[in-house]
DNA sequence: AACTTTTCGTCAGACGTATGTCAATTATGC
DNA sequence: GCATAATTGACATACGTCTGACGAAAAGTT
């Protein structure tokens, strides 16, 4: 029907469509949450610290696929906002745990039935048998990649660093040789 | 296998998966370009003014799937770099039409077989049925939505914007009412 | 115990992405 | 023709995302 384009070769990369379908998907979700003023990583930090408090920043972004400086920003905005309490670990005081404050759950909670729309509006456009297929293809996609978050792992600290890990820093440094 | 997670709900949000393989899809971009100085939205702008030498910033916008501003800073990257020319239009002030330099041809040139590594890396990693599957479900969600690219209809002047179009300041200024 | 390495969180910088405003310019309606 | 509206690109602002560097603190080595 439509003319092949020079521009399908570009249209094609997985990159763009990812990227393309993200754009839907945030547009959407932003629509949805205008109200709360809710973007989908302080969604995705509200969730995480509602089922697990008591985690710190490093744990948050490791399980919101975020890396440090990502989560200090998100996690500043919602502080600011009151919605979550930070304490240094008595036991580490380089560690800010972190907690929902009531106000957080409350946000929490009006929030799910916003996002909950947003979800149903990115897919209910395919056909049911496609919904799952898509969302299958790219958990194995992830798999395979091996960019699944294992929220177990990181939880008892077992958590093995992958090669789709941002949050920590990489190489560390270049450790200045004392021999030469 | 893996025991049930309570962040599975976040997990298989359509939204978070999007941005999770759209993470991996740009680590690997950036490593496999990393000689080159290139990103994808670079590389997206050298390969439309490639195909395409003329268009304004708008429809490079368009094309591109990337709004005013973005394309200003991206473009703002690459003539820096001395990799692009802007002339403005003469039959509108306006406008400022882009062109590959010879240099920007040239690297173009040399980054696609990174691009094409990248992109393979990528999909590789699937079985051959499911590549095709994934990046056609990709395709049909966003045609759905509506949010295909018409590289036709924005060469040609016809085209109408869609509600993923970030291109275009939205509703224009509220326009002064006169009347009140 | 002293030294080194690693880890946590912050900051600065860069780029990406979108909104809103603005000046200059063009198009349109009367 | 002239006032109004729409378009283009600049800019400022905000948020997201990652890298690299850093201080403080903890863990590991000798």
């Amino acid at each position: 029907m439509t003319a092949p384009s020079k521009l399908d070769d570009l249209y094609c990369r997985p990159g763009f469509l990812f990227k393309r379908c993200h754009q839907v998907a945030a547009a959407i979700f932003i629509e949805e949450c205008r109200e709360f003023n809710v973007t989908s990583s302080q969604f995705s930090a509200l969730y995480v610290l509602h089922t697990h408090p008591g985690v710190d920043q490093i744990a948050l972004g490791r399980l919101t696929g975020l890396d440090r400086s990502t989560v200090g920003l998100v996690i500043r905005l919602l502080e600011e906002r009151k919605l979550l309490e930070r304490w240094p670990n008595p036991h580490d005081k380089r560690r800010m745990q972190l907690k929902l404050s009531a106000a957080g759950e409350r946000l929490l909670e009006e929030v799910t039935p916003a996002a909950e729309r947003a979800r149903q509006r990115v897919l209910a456009i395919l056909p049911p048998s496609q919904r799952d297929e898509l969302m299958q293809l790219l958990v194995n996609l992830l798999e395979r990649h091996g960019a699944v978050i294992d929220a177990e792992a990181i939880l008892e600290g077992k958590h093995r660093p992958g090669r789709f890990d941002f949050s920590e820093a990489k190489p560390a440094r270049p450790a200045r040789r004392r021999g030469a």
